[in-house]
DNA sequence: ATGTGGTTGTTGATGTGTCATCTATAGAAG
DNA sequence: CTTCTATAGATGACACATCAACAACCACAT
């Protein structure tokens, strides 16, 4: 998938292609397993779950839009787009709120509330099945820390 | 973005709950950077960049659609409706095949040809920039590994 | 030759993500 | 109060992925 016709200037060692091809592969290929059984399970998507499940641990069941956008690091566009079709389905529900006439709130409707409730913990079967058991302790860890050094990498990158 | 109002039956010790937030962050955090490069450097999708580089580096720049499918680990859908976008923008050209009346190639256009060829290097240094320089050599190994392992324990669950 | 089943590749519908753009409001400066 | 800029959120156009359905063809049996 990334072995290329000319060699630019820097190729990648063999260790490097290692790792850059298990990276390519393992995300799309544990969460498309991921997906699936939430799906069957509980005929949620993975952006439902997230959103239904971080508005399922705050305090009323309820959050301004923006801040809940800033939490999962979604662009306020994907976001609005997403609670347009839970809305449809009647998960959620949109408020305006007082004290910013431009603000809204999004509301877990009862039915979202059993979703998530539902759905939660069959999603952590799920996870540890084709993720979480499959690795030994040291792995796990070296996939926290790697995860770590990245996330500070792209903040030391963005700030320039 | 995954943790649960009501606890389930077994719920994630505090390292799993690491190694989790990490897995889920890391990825499309890499990519989008990656991706946003590749499209500033070269006006290309991962999507287009893959499609090209491995026809790029066939022989003859062409392969049959079906085993092209295959090897990328896409459904022919897919590739039929991304093959439809790059051939309306020129960069490949689907050509029947004389052996079956059913097949057709894949071939690359001499842009195509032009297009991966200069974008092979810039992507690659983004890939190192991004990724591989920010890890050590033991974390490169470990991520190598881990892909091995879910791969794996994939394909056994996939024979169940 | 004919039917049957499997393969190749395309298509249309639908769901989703991104980007640019828009409206409405907030908040501060004059 | 007006004007200017920033922010909240929605929207429409487009790129992309998935799914189900489809036409055309192959292979092989009868």
């Amino acid at each position: 998938m990334t072995p290329a016709p000319e060699p630019g200037p820097r190729w990648l060692t063999e260790s490097e292609q290692d790792a850059w091809y298990a990276w390519r592969r393992m995300f799309p290929l544990v969460n498309a397993e991921i997906a699936r059984d939430l799906n069957q399970d509980s005929g949620l998507s993975e952006a439902d779950y997230d959103v239904l499940s971080v508005l399922g641990s705050t305090d009323g069941h309820r959050m301004r839009i923006s801040a809940l956008a800033e939490l999962m690091r979604w662009s306020r566009s994907r976001l609005s787009h997403q609670l347009t079709r839970m809305e449809q389905r009647g998960v959620v529900r949109r408020e305006e709120v007082a004290s910013d006439g431009r603000g809204a709130e999004v509301v877990l409707t009862d039915s979202g509330v059993t979703m998530i409730t539902e759905a939660a913990p069959l999603h952590v079967e799920s996870v540890r099945r084709h993720l979480l058991d499959a690795l030994a302790p040291d792995q796990l860890r070296t996939l926290a820390e790697v995860g770590e050094v990245l996330r500070e990498r792209l903040g030391a990158r963005r700030k320039t």
